[in-house]
DNA sequence: TTATATTTTTAGATTAATCTAAAAATAATT
DNA sequence: AATTATTTTTAGATTAATCTAAAAATATAA
């Protein structure tokens, strides 16, 4: 079954939208993170019901089939592979790849993909340290806490962001919190939640904000 | 301004159909090019006038403007890095790359394409022979001869191709007629036109056809 | 449990790209 | 020069994706 550029950014945001394989997406929650009203998406459930790749009740919201969700994951794993691409063999910035990759994911050809694969030799993560699903689409969730969850004197890596935008990311660059950089929690400040940690033998801030967008592996 | 992925077709397809700058290519050729009818052309060129990438005249072909031939060689150089891409570094066949190429050429982002442009250490051919324009859209046409334009005992080398179709190249494959190649003409039979011509110490026949659509650099 | 607020769907339009069939213009032949 | 053939354009529909405004369903609160 062939996917339009368009149904296909549904698919997506459908599976993003999913806390777990259960619980039902709203078309509103679709409608803001694709920038479209509700009746455009009303629309398009209908279709993708039809082409039997979402289950959708009227008025209770949508979840995807297991077709559906094949085909979520493999557009996230041609979005990450060429993430991977841009930031290792093109010089591109973490906060420059997104928007590129929103397009490329759209490019059909699983032969192309899978070579992509081989040539950036099978990484696991993207560069935000997003899991890639393999050919096959199965990947492991690795087990991050944001700091604004971890006691004080707890140590770990940088290993991942809840928040994509190219404003915090460009923050964190700037701040040394990069993915692989070990970090040290040394005191939360009580009156506005923001934290103290130690990084490369010195003590910064981060805003409360910034702490429960930033994921640690311990 | 920005291009649709069809107008940008068609704008390619402008560019491949002029002979030269100054005379006009018909309704009817475009449409037989790109697989449509001639009256969605019609509609076309004139989205294409307004938009000031062609000069139409009704019942006259077009031309294409100097900023249309500008966004063409834009496209044409995007799809040919994307083709050196595939081949250098996802061991992809040259003959299998086209539809890709065809596909890629659309992504907009003049950084990724000079970054590409940059990783591939500026081709200056594609995996086909054909020249890749720089990035403000210049290039050197390379002076390539037909086979069946040669005379007897003629030596050169195989730098080009005028057919671009997958069953063509992977003939010429199969046959060690590739790029880079040197062959001498020994001897054309009057009968069909079809040459003999020496390959590596070898001598081997090719049909007329064939000689008319391998270009040989003297 | 009735009234109010929110969410979702329908109705009806719009825009881009396409098509078929018919009309108009141009080119080729008697 | 008149007729015929070919090419090109217009007229009118269709399909995908979108929108606004209004109606219907569901959820929340008095
Ligand atoms: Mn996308
Ligand atoms: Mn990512
Ligand atoms: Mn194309
Ligand atoms: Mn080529």
């Amino acid at each position: 079954m062939i996917t339009s550029f368009t149904e296909e950014n549904y698919l997506k945001s459908i599976y993003h939208l999913s806390p777990d394989e259960g619980t039902a997406v709203n078309t509103n929650a679709i409608a803001e993170s694709l920038n479209t009203k509700a009746a455009s998406v009303t629309d398009m459930l209908k279709k993708l019901a039809d082409k039997e790749f979402i289950n959708y009740i009227k008025y209770q919201g949508v979840t995807l089939t297991p077709l559906g969700r094949e085909r979520a994951l493999n557009i996230i794993r041609k979005h990450r592979l060429w993430e991977v691409f841009l930031v290792e063999k093109l010089n591109f910035k973490w906060d420059e790849v997104h928007d590129l990759a929103e397009e490329l994911e759209h490019i059909h050809s699983d032969l192309l993909i899978n070579r992509l694969d081989e040539f950036l030799e099978f990484p696991k993560t993207d560069p935000h340290g997003d899991p890639i699903p393999d050919k096959h689409g199965k990947f492991n969730v690795p087990e991050l806490i944001p700091i604004s969850k971890l006691k004080n004197e707890t140590s770990g890596i940088i290993s991942g962001v809840r928040e994509h935008s190219p404003l915090f990311l460009k923050y964190l660059e700037k701040t040394g919190l990069v993915l692989g950089q070990e970090i040290k929690i040394k005191e939360q400040i009580e009156f506005d939640g923001s934290f103290i940690i130690s990084i490369k033998e010195n003590d910064i801030m981060i805003s409360r904000e910034v702490a429960k967008n930033l994921l640690i592996a311990i």
